[in-house]
DNA sequence: CAAATGTCAGGGTCACTGAGATCC
DNA sequence: CGGATCTCAGTGTCCCTGACATTT
């Protein structure tokens, strides 16, 4: 299925940056997501296990807004890793709306797993940098995302 | 609606490339789909109109191939332009398989009015980087993409 | 015959909205 | 009461698959 034809895309969309972004995103996505799939997991999976091994159990509205995972949608992600037992959801007897989250042995097991197949796929994906490039790019993403996180903190005083 | 709160997110996913990169293209369709939506325009609308611009009439074949457009999806967004009089489709006399897709007079109007809207929309963007960053990572970008599109022309020979 | 084109129907994922029930 | 939490139903977008008739 190939997206280009002999003919190059035009050259505004060429280098417009937020395209390129995107192009890139794709790549990386279709990589990740292909590493995760080797152990039945979605990207969402990887982000709450690493979350949930980072910073200890939570309730999942914290979860939420560590992730940047939906509400809405972490009831169903949270159902799937608690059937395969990798992370638990019990009641927060403090504060009776909330469940707590738990990671696993078997999730921190798994999340070893996760880890290796992950930085498999960030090499493929990187794979035309050299690591000076590779950290140069890093660096550039971040302040971008920060920038606009703040911004977004800023002018939303909600 | 912050998605982040008191507590970043774990270290593992703020320095995750293909996670970085995701956040970024988030970033910037929120931006870029703002600001086409004043033209009341979307991101393929102005992809197309640039490519037909740059490279002249084509099929809607080859348009896909061009602008990554997926040939079903093709379809509805030359409706949509050519109920607007921004495009004409009309039938190839050579090959009968196929339309012919030119732009008209008032599709470059509003291309010209678009490329407005999308340089502002880049410049919210990459905000926080000065010129010399701006076009490193642009450097970056192009040849991860560029490194990929390849891969997949060698390794699929269909 | 094989291959390409335009068209249509539909699926899968992800970000998101809205509403309801419960509890602080 | 306002506000937070969990849950469910559903929307819109984008990327993609499959199929079909027509034409090369």
């Amino acid at each position: 299925m190939p997206t280009t034809d002999g003919t190059p895309p035009p050259q505004r969309m060429r280098t417009l940056p937020s395209r390129l972004t995107n192009q890139a995103a794709q790549i990386a996505n279709r990589i990740v997501d292909q590493a995760l799939a080797q152990a039945d997991v979605r990207r969402y999976h990887y982000f709450l296990l690493a979350t949930l091994e980072e910073y200890g159990p939570a309730s999942q509205a914290t979860l939420g807004r560590r992730t940047g995972i939906d509400r809405s949608d972490m009831v169903a992600i949270v159902n799937d890793l608690a059937e395969r037992q990798l992370l638990q959801r019990t009641p927060d007897p403090q504060d009776r709306r909330r469940n707590i989250i738990t990671i696993t042995p078997a999730g921190r097991t798994q999340l070893t797993h996760l880890d290796r197949l992950l930085a498999t796929a960030q090499d493929e994906y990187l794979a035309p940098l050299p690591p000076t490039d590779r950290q140069h790019l890093i660096d550039l993403l971040i302040r971008i995302t920060d920038h606009h996180d703040d911004s977004r903190k800023h002018t939303t005083p909600s």
